[in-house]
DNA sequence: TATCATATTTTGACATATCAAAATTTCTGG
DNA sequence: CCAGAAATTTTGATATGTCAAAATATGATA
């Protein structure tokens, strides 16, 4: 039984991995950076996953999650994100807020209650973010996703998932409405001034700039 | 912040006091032994509480909660037991292997979500055991006790408390299982033979005479 | 290529929580 | 009151996870 804090170095690891398309191996800069310890904290956590086969580390090159590593790391985000969802449709919290409770709440649980919960939610296959749910198996399905700078003027989308916890963030995205699953229009693709223009519902349009834009991930519906 | 441990010891010191009706002073022994971990344990941690100011220890004697002690012990107890009371009423689980999800449960949740939650089960005022909730201030409604004279046949109660401190007397409470705490029914009231039978856990039920019955208070769990 | 900034690793320390076993204190029965 | 039993405390060790600071390696650039 992995502890919660090699439970949350798999996770974070895992999602820079994923964050990082330069290559999926995770420096130590960035390892610490993510967990908020040192440097050389990570170091050593980093030997130790390699210890226990979780990772593939290499000194002074960085750290890998093996095929063992990666499990963990997909149980855990599923706990998350049913957690998640969870918090959402049946207590009535914000989006926005359970974040941070499901980050406790993820290792405090067990398989048999989290399948309740599974069965209980109707086995949902993303959370609020419209982050996917790993399967119990360990496997996490994709859709072919877009971020919001890469899409044509005029185009309809779909929310699909939103990059950012950031409480601030969220709550930008909210007040547009731009939550996951809603139906957007991209008015205006502004390349010069590296803003983009979406309108959503029957809300006054709204620009964003491209670091913002690059962080909403849509699926194409038209255009 | 305590951590889980600390609140861990200081739930268990709560409820050794109350189970233990010769005083409410709890030997090292019997801390060591609710908690699972050796008496050298139990010693060292007695003195870091005490130097938190969580308990008063007196060496060779035992440990007793302070009044901030008390608050934190009463407050994971709530947790717990609002927690239990979640996990049968929304996701239906049976109220006999709710205990040690709300065990890990109680140590990862915030206020702000226990308060979501204390709402959405409509501030209930017992866990599904019987036993009372605390209060967001860290007080433990007590119901009204009863002598076991008063409540009515058929009645589900909790003992409570045992007014007599008679060796011979206590011995026949703890034989029948009639201790503070646990939970008994009350199959006949019969005011002609001035006698009242009772039941506790899976003992065949017992009959004793009004004026033992008049010993022993209870809270009305139902009925 | 020599140097310097940056990243990484090592080292020594600390806090928490635990155990086993030795030492000590308290209690109890004769 | 005293000896042995039982409970308690002490001691020394271990595991986990962390930091600060020193030592070292890597990589970019002049």
């Amino acid at each position: 039984m992995p502890s919660s804090t090699v439970e949350n170095y798999l996770k974070r690891i895992f999602l820079e991995q994923q964050a990082e398309p330069t290559g999926d191996i995770v420096s130590m800069k960035n390892l610490a950076g993510a967990m908020g310890v040192t440097a050389g904290t990570a170091t050593s956590m980093a030997k130790s996953l390699a210890d226990s086969k979780l990772v593939a580390y290499e000194p002074y090159g960085g750290v890998k999650l093996t095929a063992r590593g990666r499990t963990v790391a997909l149980r855990v985000l599923r706990r998350h994100r049913l957690i998640e969802c969870l918090l959402v449709e049946a207590l009535g919290l914000d989006w926005s807020e359970v974040h941070d409770e499901a980050e406790k709440l993820e290792h405090a649980i067990s398989d048999k209650l989290l399948d309740r919960i599974d069965e209980f939610l109707g086995f949902p296959s993303v959370d609020p973010h419209g982050d996917p749910i790993p399967t119990a198996g360990g496997e996490i399905r994709h859709s072919a996703l877009t971020a919001l700078t890469e899409v044509e003027q005029g185009a309809e989308v779909r929310i699909a998932r939103v990059l950012d916890q950031d409480e601030q963030f969220l709550r930008f995205v909210d007040r547009h409405m731009l939550r996951p699953g809603t139906r957007a229009r991209v008015l205006v693709q502004d390349h010069a001034a590296e803003a983009v223009t979406v309108q959503s519902g029957k809300l006054p349009a709204v620009t964003m700039g491209r670091t913002a834009a690059a962080k909403i991930m849509v699926e194409l519906i038209k255009g």
